[in-house]
DNA sequence: CTAGGGTTAG
C-alpha cells in the first residue's frame, strides 16, 4: 500500500502507442502466463490434452479485425451477424484504453443503433467520457437510457457520477444522484465514495460530506478505510482539525490500521493551524506502527514546519528529503519559500529560490509565481517584473495562475507591451481569464486612464458571469461620468446592480449625479424607480438624498418625456420625498405647452388632491388663464377649488411636521 | 469480459 502510494500512475498507460500491434498472440500473452502459474500446479497434463485448436473462433477474430480496422464502424457492419454485445464491449474498451475518443464514440453510436448495449457498455463508456473530459455527453447518454433497470443500475450510476465528479461538475453530480435515488437506485459504498471525493474541492464540502455520511450510516453501510481517507482529507481541507482527530480515532476503534493516506491528511489538518507539536506526535505514532514516511508525508510535514515558522527544522527536513531523492521537483522548496515569504523573510526566500535555480531543480513555474507575487506585495515592483521577464525568456508554458501573476507584475510597472503579450499568450494557449485576470486588467486600465478599455473589460467580465468588484467598478463609473461617457457609466451601474443582491447605498446617488446633468433623464428615472423598489424590500432609510431627488425632478419636469411626468411624480412621492410646489409648477408649465396632454394634466391634479398636494398661486393662475386651451374651463376650476379645500386641511399638517 | 473512492505546491 505504501509503496503504491508514492508510485506514479502506470507509465504504460501513457507510453503505449496509439495503435498497438493487434496480434492476438501479444494480446493474449499476459493472460496465458498468469494461467500457467495456477494451472501448472493443478493439472499440468490437462493443458496438452484439452488445448483447443489454435484456430481462433470467428467471434474472436472479428473482434481482432475491428480493433485493427482503420474504420471501426465499417468493420463492425461487416461482422454484424457474428458479433455479440460482449464482443462489442471488448472493442469499446479497446478504443477507450488506447485513448481514441473519436472511434470510441463512433463504436458506441453503432452499438446504440444496433441495440447492442448493456449495463457494461454504459459503465465503460461513461468511464472513458470522464477521462476524455466530456461530462456533458455522459449526461446526455444517461438521460437517453430508456430501460429503467439500466438507469438505476448501481454500476451505471456510479460511473456516470464518477465522470461528473472527475470533471469538477459537483453540483450536477449531487443533483443527478438525488434523481437516481428517486428513481430507485440502491447506492453502495462506492457511490458514496465517489460523491464524497466531490466534496473535497467544494466550498460547502464539509457540510455536504456530513450529510452523506449520515445517509450512508442510515442505510446500514459501514465506512471502509478508503472512505475514512476521503473524510479525513475533507476535514483537513476545510480546516476541521478536531473532527479529523475524531474520525482518525474512530478509524482505529473500528479496527482499521491507519495508512499513509490517513496520516498525510492528518498532517495536512495540522499544517493549516501550524500545529507542529501534534504533528510531531503523529509522526512518532506513524513510525511506531511500522510505517515508513514517504515523499508525501515528509513534504506535508515540511508544510507544517514552514507554516509554523520553524525554519531551522524545515531546512533540516528539506535536506532529508533531498537525501532520499524526494526533492527532485520544486514542490518541497516551494513550500519552504512560501513559508519564508509569509513569515516576512523575503530575502531568505529569494536566496532559496536562487539556490534551486543553481541546482537545476525541475520547475513548472510554481517557485517563480511565489517569488513574483512576494516581490510585488513587498513593494519591489521592478524586481517582480524582472522575474516575470526571466520566466518569459525561458519560454516556459503558462497556466492561468502564472499568467495572472505575470500580468500583475507588468501592470504595476506600466509595461503595456508585456501586458499585451500576456493577453496574446492567454488567447493562444486557450486559457480563459478568471475574476483575478479581469480585475487586474480593469485596475490597470483605470489607473492608466484608458476608460474605454476598462469599460470593455468590465463588460466582458460581466458577460462571462463573474461577479464584479464593486469598489473598483464604481470608481470607473465615476470616471466614465467625468470623462463624458454617461451611458457607459449607467451600463456599469446596471451590471453591478444585476450582478449582486445588494450594492453600496451611495451607488445610486452617484450614478444619478452623472445622469441628470447629462440629460439622460429616462435612465435617471430607472434609477429612482429601482431605489424605490429596494426601499420596500429592505425597509431602510433614504438611498438618495432629497437634494439629488430635487435636482432630478426639476430636470425631468423641464425636459423629460412628458408622458412619464405623472409616473415620475408618483415614484418621487413613494420614495418618501415631499415634492415641492415649485416642481409641480414646472410640470404644469409643460402641460400648458402641450394641450393635447390634457388627460394627463387632469390625472396629475386629481392625484395631487388625493395626496394632499396643491399647486401654488402662480400655477393656479396660469392654469385658469389657459383653461380654454383644454376646452374644459369648468372642470379645471372645479378640480382646483377641490384641491385648495383639501390642502387647507392636510397642508397645515405638512407644514407643522 | 461492467463502474468505482483517499495524501503534498503558486
Amino acid at each position: 500500500m505504501e509503496a503504491a502510494a508514492s508510485l506514479p500512475l502506470p507509465a504504460s498507460r501513457f507510453l503505449s502507442p496509439p495503435h498497438p500491434p493487434p496480434t492476438p498472440a501479444a494480446a493474449a500473452a499476459p493472460c496465458c502466463s498468469r494461467r500457467n502459474i495456477s494451472c501448472a500446479r493443478a493439472a499440468p497434463r490437462a493443458v496438452e490434452v484439452s488445448r483447443p485448436p489454435p484456430r481462433p473462433s470467428p467471434r474472436r477474430s472479428a473482434v481482432a479485425e475491428v480493433k485493427a480496422a482503420p474504420d471501426p464502424v465499417a468493420a463492425l457492419t461487416r461482422f454484424e451477424d457474428v458479433l455479440q454485445t460482449q464482443d462489442c464491449n471488448i472493442i469499446l474498451r479497446h478504443y477507450g484504453e488506447t485513448r481514441r475518443w473519436d472511434e470510441l464514440s463512433k463504436v458506441f453510436g453503432w452499438m446504440q443503433e444496433h441495440d447492442m448495449l448493456n449495463v457494461a457498455s454504459y459503465s465503460s463508456y461513461f468511464k472513458y467520457l470522464g477521462l476524455s473530459r466530456n461530462p456533458a455527453r455522459a449526461l446526455q447518454v444517461y438521460g437517453d437510457i430508456q430501460e429503467h433497470s439500466e438507469r438505476v443500475h448501481v454500476s451505471v450510476c456510479n460511473s456516470v457520477l464518477g465522470c461528473l465528479v472527475k470533471n469538477g461538475r459537483f453540483d450536477s453530480s449531487f443533483k443527478l444522484y438525488d434523481e437516481m435515488i428517486r428513481e430507485g437506485l440502491s447506492p453502495d459504498l462506492f457511490t458514496y465514495s465517489t460523491l464524497l471525493s466531490g466534496c473535497m474541492k467544494l466550498k460547502q464540502g464539509y457540510t455536504k460530506a456530513m450529510e452523506l455520511v449520515n445517509e450512508l450510516n442510515s442505510r446500514g453501510l459501514q465506512m471502509d478505510s478508503v472512505i475514512y481517507g476521503t473524510l479525513l482529507a475533507i476535514c483537513a481541507s476545510h480546516n476541521c482539525c478536531e473532527k479529523a482527530e475524531e474520525y482518525f480515532q474512530k478509524l482505529k476503534d473500528e479496527g482499521h490500521n491507519p495508512n499513509l493516506f490517513h496520516y498525510s491528511s492528518m498532517l495536512n489538518a495540522y499544517a493549516e493551524n501550524a500545529n507542529y507539536e501534534k504533528a510531531d506526535l503523529l509522526m512518532k505514532d506513524l513510525r511506531s506502527s511500522g510505517l515508513t514516511p514517504n515523499k508525501v508525508i515528509l513534504t506535508t510535514l515540511l508544510k507544517v514546519y514552514s507554516k509554523g515558522g520553524l525554519f531551522e527544522k524545515a531546512r533540516e527536513l528539506l535536506t532529508e528529503l533531498e537525501a532520499s531523492g524526494f526533492a527532485q521537483d520544486e514542490m518541497p522548496y516551494c513550500i519552504l519559500i512560501d513559508g519564508l515569504v509569509k513569515g516576512g523573510k523575503i530575502w531568505e526566500a529569494m536566496m532559496l529560490f536562487n539556490e534551486i535555480k543553481d541546482k537545476g531543480v525541475k520547475s513548472d513555474g510554481y517557485a517563480f509565481s511565489i517569488m513574483i507575487s512576494a516581490l510585488h506585495q513587498g513593494g519591489y515592483r521592478q524586481e517582480s517584473k524582472q522575474l516575470a521577464k526571466e520566466f518569459q525568456a525561458k519560454n516556459a508554458t503558462y497556466d492561468l495562475v502564472m499568467l495572472n501573476t505575470s500580468l500583475r507584475a507588468y501592470c504595476s510597472t506600466n509595461d503595456m507591451e508585456s501586458v499585451m503579450i500576456m493577453l496574446k499568450k492567454m488567447d493562444e494557449s486557450n486559457i480563459s481569464p478568471d475574476a483575478i485576470t479581469f480585475n487586474t486588467l480593469i485596475r490597470y486600465f483605470c489607473k492608466a486612464k484608458v476608460y474605454h478599455l476598462a469599460y470593455k473589460t468590465i463588460q466582458d467580465m460581466h458577460t462571462k458571469g463573474h461577479q464584479l468588484n464593486e469598489e473598483l467598478c464604481s470608481e470607473i463609473m465615476m470616471q466614465l461620468g467625468e470623462a463624458g461617457f454617461p451611458s457607459e457609466a449607467f451600463s456599469v451601474y446596471n451590471m453591478l446592480r444585476y450582478g449582486k443582491r445588494t450594492v453600496c447605498k451611495s451607488l445610486h446617488e452617484k450614478v444619478l449625479c452623472i445622469l441628470v446633468p447629462a440629460g439622460l433623464l429616462k435612465d435617471a428615472y430607472i434609477v429612482v424607480k429601482f431605489t424605490e423598489k429596494t426601499l420596500i424590500e429592505q425597509d431602510n432609510a433614504e438611498l438618495i438624498s432629497p437634494r439629488s431627488l430635487e435636482n432630478f425632478a426639476r430636470s425631468f419636469m423641464v425636459s423629460g418625456n412628458i408622458n412619464l411626468i405623472n409616473d415620475v411624480m408618483k415614484a418621487l412621492n413613494r420614495s418618501g420625498w415631499r415634492i415641492s410646489q415649485d416642481i409641480f409648477g414646472k410640470a404644469i408649465q409643460r402641460y400648458v405647452q402641450k394641450p393635447d396632454k390634457k388627460q394627463l394634466l387632469f390625472c396629475l391634479l386629481e392625484w395631487m388632491t388625493g395626496q394632499g398636494y396643491s399647486v401654488d398661486s402662480s400655477s393656479r393662475n396660469l392654469l385658469l388663464r389657459n383653461s380654454q386651451l383644454f376646452g374644459q374651463k369648468q372642470l379645471i376650476a372645479e378640480i382646483l377649488s377641490k384641491q385648495l379645500g383639501a390642502s387647507r386641511i392636510t397642508g397645515q399638517r405638512h407644514q407643522n411636521s
